[in-house]
DNA sequence: CCACCTCTTGGGAGCGCTCCCAAGCCTACG
DNA sequence: CGTAGGCTTGGGAGCGCTCCCAAGAGGTGG
């Protein structure tokens, strides 16, 4: 057993295995890359060579040799991970995760702060090179779906922009969710149902409230545009809004709020009136986050699939990466809407 | 301007901004890196071809050429990313973040699920060549820590398995946060004081313990060990272990949870157990999550600076790499503690 | 028996960058 | 006026891998 050269620090290399298995660099790379143009004589000696030397590719030279980075980008607006402090974002996380489990591929988090941050990150994740990007919680005004399309990067977006969005997305049924939420109360005999609203820059606040104005619509309610009110996402905004709501119609007698932290903040302000819930008022939430099951009472909320949202756009992103450095030009921008499920507390 | 040769598809290379600049590869290698040892002419003039040009460096490249990644990994146990889903992830991804800000370094996101693939892990971080590692909620027997240490991988490590870690570590002040809510407990005049305790292979539930005995020593009152009750950091846990408290100590005047999610457990069976809080019994959590403002009535609990833990671990990381890169031996382990603070709400 | 394939295989030519040596230039000093 | 020494500078030699061409081996048909 020649000791060949045996490197003193380093992890060993293609050109050491190929050695030890007694044959040339291309065709130890051809077995490490599954090529089938290899004898299966050939693929075992290699295979007991990789196995003996602990053999793992450096991803550098990789990247490098083959023009790919075998890594994707996660891009989270920093302003909001706390916003996204509810599970949204570890199950997001998740999930990507676990789509990624059995691949080479590796996630990379970037958090971009303002929009120009954002356009400098196109720069950067084209030159930095990764593969593909994850797109999550994005506004109407975003450049960087955009900047991803013109440079021909991979992307996969969550919350759509605008429902002619280019790019290939995932998103929860926003609409049938609020929906069903608001068929609810209706199944509960309420009559005067208001909504708070998330931003409604973002799409599926927007989606939330169409779902609302629909459900109304075809039970055959007063569609009084007083019973919207606009808010933030933000506590003291589902305050802000409710007490709006409770000047302009003090009949109300059901609230579907955009967001459970949103309901939350109504809730306060429906107990402040001396309102009970759901004796005097029901009220919904969506998100089914901790603060629904923790809220006095119970929050009935609409739950997303959060997690499996992020195992299918990673999933849709590997297609789409696949897709592209295969040549295929691919006709179908994916567009896939996961279900939403409302669940049932004390609230309503 | 004589349009060189103009490469058709991919981004300027540092040969390509050399060439614009009328200089050497070298020196415009130098001047990108920030070597002193360019004279202020050149300087600018490669700065000026990198701007014309727009030339961002090749990653793989200098990765390969260098020996280096600018990359470093955090790596999260699979299984409690969703354990982490109060703000505790989000955070310390958002701490990090800002912490990488300035920087040139990529975050990679890890998630490792049993300890299997945590050893395997180990392998990757070094072939895959990561510059250093951020380690969170490491339990007791856990091996990734002395494989990295072995490997001789800068990493930073946040909950310490036990006193004795040998790797440089960031923490929130577990003992002092335990025993203030205590204290404050004292001070409300109660007496009869319980805990619920976290999974004790996870060294922060070990210290909460130890500064809750700490503080009803230091006050003088019966150590009753039948007022320990052991849980799982679940909700589940927590009304089982206070239901485990009330039959061996139905006199129990106040309990302080290791985790406003147990807090949320114990709550139900003391109310229950027909007992108002806080009039018959006090209750003080850990964490000051969003349980614990949406709670009813809301919990004072011991705030963590979340964030400020990531920004430091990344900070104590970076030090740690440029001082391995720079050859000297790290004499002092970093072991920092950072403060928590008690918020008082309505359940004490 | 030879031309022509197909299947494997080896290894050269880079990918874009950093490291480092040697060369060129200038200043200062003997 | 010659020479040593300090600054800059250019560019060769890889880093470890993938891509791809050409060559060898074995088989087939005319």
């Amino acid at each position: 057993m020649a000791a060949a050269r045996v490197r003193s620090g380093g992890r060993p290399t293609l050109e050491e295995v190929a050695a030890r298995a007694g044959v040339g660099r291309g065709t130890a790379s051809r077995v490490i890359n599954g090529s089938p143009r290899v004898s299966a004589q050939t693929r075992e000696a290699v295979e007991a060579a990789v196995a003996e030397l602990g053999y793992v590719p450096n991803r550098a030279a990789r990247a490098l040799a083959g023009n790919r980075t075998d890594a994707i980008a996660l891009v989270v607006p920093e302003s909001e991970t706390r916003f996204f402090a509810e599970p949204y974002f570890s199950d997001i996380v998740r999930g990507v995760g676990a789509a990624l489990a059995d691949t080479e591929m590796q996630l990379l988090l970037t958090l971009a702060g303002n929009d120009r941050e954002r356009r400098r990150l196109a720069q950067y994740l084209t030159a930095h090179r990764v593969d593909g990007v994850l797109l999550v919680s994005v506004h109407a005004d975003d450049p960087l779906p955009d900047l991803l399309e013109q440079l021909g990067m991979p992307s996969v977006i969550s919350g759509r922009r605008h429902a002619a969005e280019m790019l290939p997305s995932v998103d929860s049924d926003n609409f049938e969710g609020a929906r069903a939420a608001v068929d609810h109360l209706i199944s509960r005999g309420r009559r005067c149902i208001a909504t708070i609203t998330g931003r409604l820059d973002v799409y599926g606040a927007q989606r939330r409230l169409d779902g609302y104005r629909k459900a109304v619509a075809a039970a055959g309610l007063d569609p009084d545009e007083r019973l919207i009110a606009p808010a933030d996402f933000s506590e003291e905004g589902g305050a802000r809004a409710m007490r709006e709501l409770l000047a302009r119609r003090p009949d109300v007698d059901a609230v579907f709020a955009a967001s459970d932290v949103m309901a939350a903040g109504a809730r306060q302000v429906l107990r402040e009136s001396g309102r009970r819930i759901p004796d005097d008022v029901s009220l919904v939430g969506f998100d089914d986050s901790a603060v629904a099951r923790h809220m006095d009472p119970p929050l009935t909320s609409v739950r997303q699939p959060i997690e499996e949202m992020g195992r299918t756009m990673t999933r849709v992103l590997l297609q789409e990466i696949a897709h592209r450095s295969s040549g295929e030009s691919p006709q179908d921008r994916p567009r896939i809407v996961l279900p939403t499920e409302l669940v049932v507390r004390e609230s309503s």
